[in-house]
RNA sequence: GCGCCCGUAGCUUAAUGGACAAAGCGCUGGGCUUCGAACCCAGUGAGUGGGGGUUCGACUCCCUCCGGGCGCGCCA
C-alpha cells in the first residue's frame, strides 16, 4: 500500500477508535491558508453525537492516538487538522518511489480482468476530422489508465464501414469518380463524391433509389460492390493508420460494423424469442417505456434492413461473450446519449448483466456552427496535427538551434502532438469545444510543453549529477522548506489521483494534478539549490526529490498518451 | 412540444456538499555571473447566468426562469 493511502487509513482508524462512532470520516486536503496536511470536517460526526462541531474537534484532538507518520493534531473550528511528521512520511514516500520506479502510481485492483474500451471509430471513406480527436485521445488515455490499474484493456476501433451511406457512395463512385483525383488523394475524392451525391439527390430524388439498390447489392455480396467497398476500406485504413502512428494510438482489435453483419440475425432471433422485440408498423422494435425511454430501439426496418443499433447490440453481446469484461466502455460523443441508454437497456432486457458505461464528451464545433462534412464545413485532423508540429518546430528551431535537425524534428513532433492531446485531456469532457487554431495549438502556460519542460529541467539536473538517482536514506532536512514539502505531498498523492481518474473516467484529473506538480517544481527550482546544496546528504536527498518529479511527470504524461523529450 | 447537457474573472478552464472560489492567457511591474527565462515573483481582475429552496455549510443537490448546445422509431 502506498504511503499516503496507509497514512490516511491509520488516521481514520484512530479517529474511529477515539470517537466511538463512524459517520462518514472522509479526510480532505486543507486549503492553502491553513497550516496542516490533512483535515477532517467534524460536522457530520457532530450531528450524530449531538454536540457542536468545535466540541467534537476539540475532544478528538486530545483523544486521537496519533501514529508514527503524524506529528500533531489540532482543532480549528469545526475541523480537526493533522500535521504530518515530515521525516518518516517523506522517507516512506521516497522509498515507495525507489521501490516502484516507473510503475509508481499503478495498482492491482483490476486483477487481470478485461475491460473493453470502444474508441475513435472513424467513418470509412471520409478523412478524419478534429471531431474524431476527442474519442481517440480520451479513449487511448482510458486504455492506459485501466492498464495501470491492473486490468487487461481491450481497445476496439469500431469502424463505421457499413450501412446505407455506402450504397450512395458506390453509386456516386461508379457515376462520377475522377480517377486522377482518386489516385492522388483517395479519401478527399470519396468525400467529394459523397457531398456531390447529397447535392444531386436533392434535385433528383431517384438517386436515393439508386443508392438503396447499391446498398442491397453490397449486403448480398455482389462482387463489384464488394470489391469497391473493400478498396474503400483498405484505402481508408491506410490513411487512418498514419494518423494513429502519429498520435501513438493503438488498438487490440479493429472490428468494423461489417464484422457483425452476419451476427445480427442471431441477436434478432434471440430478442424475438425472449419477447423483447415486437413488430410495429412493419418494423421490429424494442419498447423501452418501462425504463423511462419513450423512444424504442429499432432492430429491423420495415424494408428488412438492419441498422447501426442492431449491429451495436450484436457487437456488445460479442464483446461480453468473447472477453467476459469487468466493464464495457464506449468513448462516444454526448449526441449519442439516447442511443447508449437504449442499447444498455436492451442488453439488460436480454438478460445481460454488467457494467456498461458511455463515456460521453461535448462536441467540437466551428465558430460558424456545427461541423458538417456534407457542407464542406470541416477541419481535418491531419491538417491540425501537421500545423501543430510545424508551430512546435518553429519554436524548437528558435530556442534550441544547437540540436541536430533530426532531434529538432523529433522534439517538434513530441511537443506538437502532445499539445493537441493536452488541450483535450486537460478539461472536463462534458463541455463543447469551439475549435480555435491558437487554442488547440497553444504551446505556453497551461499546456503540454510546460509539463514537458518540467521533465526536461529535472532530467537536466540529474544528467549533471551523473544521471542515476542516488539511493540511500532520505535526509529529513530535504523536507524542511515549503517548496520541498510541497513536492513530497504531491508525489505522495499521485497514486490516488490515477485511481480516481480511471474510476471516474476523467483523465483531466491527471492533467490537473500534473499541472500542480509542474508549478510546484518550477517554484522549487528557483528557490532551492540541488547540485549546489550545502552538503552531500542534502544534495543526494534533493536529487531523489528531483528524480521523483521526473518519474511522476513522465509516468503521468504517459498515462495521458503524451511523450516527453530529454531536451527541448 | 418533450427529454438530456452546458453557463465560474475580459478570454480559455479548475474546484470528493466543507475553511477566504484556483490556474493559464491578457494587462502592469520585477527577476538570467547559481542546476535550461518554453521559467519564476508581485500586482490587476469573478462571488460562480437571474430568482427561490434544501443543508450547520451550495459552483456542486432540488425547483423555476433566461441564454447556448444536443437528441427525440425506420442515418451512422
Amino acid at each position: 500500500m502506498y504511503t499516503y493511502e496507509a497514512t490516511k487509513r491509520d488516521i481514520v482508524e484512530a479517529i474511529r477508535r477515539a470517537a466511538g462512532a463512524d459517520a462518514d470520516l472522509v479526510l480532505s486536503v486543507p486549503p492553502s491558508g491553513v497550516v496542516a496536511d490533512l483535515a477532517l470536517p467534524c460536522f457530520p460526526l457532530a450531528s450524530r453525537l449531538h454536540k457542536s462541531p468545535h466540541e467534537v474537534a476539540s475532544s478528538l484532538a486530545g483523544a486521537v492516538h496519533i501514529g508514527p507518520r503524524v506529528d500533531s493534531v489540532r482543532a480549528d473550528g469545526g475541523y480537526l487538522n493533522f500535521t504530518l511528521a515530515r521525516a518518516p512520511f517523506a522517507s516512506s514516500v521516497m522509498s515507495d518511489l525507489a521501490q516502484w520506479k516507473d510503475r509508481y502510481g499503478s495498482h492491482d485492483v483490476g486483477a487481470g480482468r478485461a475491460v473493453v474500451i470502444d474508441y475513435s471509430s472513424p467513418n470509412i471513406a471520409k478523412p478524419m476530422s478534429v471531431g474524431h480527436l476527442r474519442s481517440t485521445i480520451i479513449g487511448a488515455a482510458l486504455h492506459r489508465l485501466y492498464a495501470s490499474l491492473g486490468y487487461t484493456p481491450v481497445g476496439i476501433n469500431h469502424i463505421a464501414d457499413w450501412g446505407t451511406q455506402f450504397g450512395k457512395l458506390l453509386y456516386a463512385f461508379t457515376a462520377w469518380v475522377d480517377r486522377q483525383a482518386y489516385a492522388e488523394a483517395p479519401l478527399r475524392e470519396l468525400l467529394r463524391l459523397y457531398v456531390k451525391f447529397d447535392q444531386e439527390a436533392q434535385r433528383d430524388p431517384t438517386l436515393d433509389e439508386r443508392g438503396r439498390e447499391w446498398s442491397l447489392k453490397l449486403e448480398r455480396g455482389d462482387p463489384q460492390a464488394r470489391a469497391l467497398w473493400q478498396e474503400f476500406v483498405r484505402l481508408s485504413m491506410s490513411e487512418f493508420t498514419k494518423t494513429y502512428d502519429l498520435l501513438d494510438v493503438r488498438f487490440e482489435h479493429v472490428l468494423g460494423e461489417s464484422f457483425y453483419a452476419d451476427k445480427v440475425d442471431a441477436v434478432i432471433n434471440e430478442a424475438i424469442r425472449r419477447g423483447v422485440a415486437v413488430e410495429d408498423q412493419g418494423a421490429l422494435i424494442v419498447r423501452l417505456d418501462d425504463v423511462g425511454l419513450s423512444t424504442p430501439l429499432i432492430l429491423r426496418r420495415s424494408d428488412g434492413a438492419t441498422l447501426y443499433h442492431t449491429r451495436d447490440l450484436a457487437a456488445a453481446i460479442y464483446r461480453l461473450k468473447t472477453w467476459n469484461p469487468a466493464q464495457l466502455i464506449y468513448v462516444v460523443g454526448a449526441d449519442q446519449r439516447l442511443h447508449f441508454r437504449q442499447l444498455f437497456a436492451t442488453l439488460r432486457k436480454l438478460g445481460y448483466d454488467g457494467v456498461f458505461v458511455h463515456v460521453d464528451f461535448g462536441l467540437i464545433t466551428l465558430p460558424e456552427g456545427r461541423m458538417s462534412t456534407r457542407k464542406g464545413r470541416v477541419v481535418f485532423l491531419e491538417d491540425v496535427l501537421e500545423e501543430a508540429m510545424l508551430r512546435a518546430r518553429r519554436l524548437v528551431d528558435e530556442k534550441n538551434p544547437e540540436l541536430s535537425a533530426d532531434e529538432r524534428a523529433d522534439v517538434a513532433r513530441i511537443i506538437g502532438i502532445g499539445a493537441v492531446k493536452y488541450v483535450d485531456l486537460s478539461q472536463n469532457r462534458v463541455k463543447n469545444i469551439v475549435f480555435d487554431w491558437d487554442r488547440m495549438l497553444s504551446l505556453e502556460g497551461d499546456s503540454a510543453p510546460y509539463l514537458q519542460y518540467t521533465y526536461v529541467r529535472a532530467r537536466s539536473i540529474l544528467r549533471k549529477s551523473g544521471d542515476a538517482v542516488p539511493e540511500g536514506v532520505f535526509d529529513p532536512r530535504a523536507a524542511a522548506s515549503a517548496p520541498e514539502w510541497g513536492l513530497i505531498t504531491l508525489l505522495a498523492r499521485f497514486p490516488e489521483i490515477v485511481l480516481e481518474a480511471a474510476q471516474t473516467y476523467h483523465p483531466h484529473l491527471v492533467a490537473t494534478f500534473l499541472l500542480s506538480l509542474a508549478q510546484a517544481f518550477h517554484g522549487f527550482y528557483h528557490e532551492v539549490p540541488v547540485l549546489q546544496a550545502e552538503d552531500a546528504p542534502l544534495r543526494q536527498s534533493r536529487l531523489q526529490l528531483v528524480g521523483g518529479v521526473a518519474t511522476v511527470m513522465r509516468g503521468g504524461l504517459d498515462l495521458l498518451g503524451i511523450r516527453v523529450p530529454e531536451r527541448m
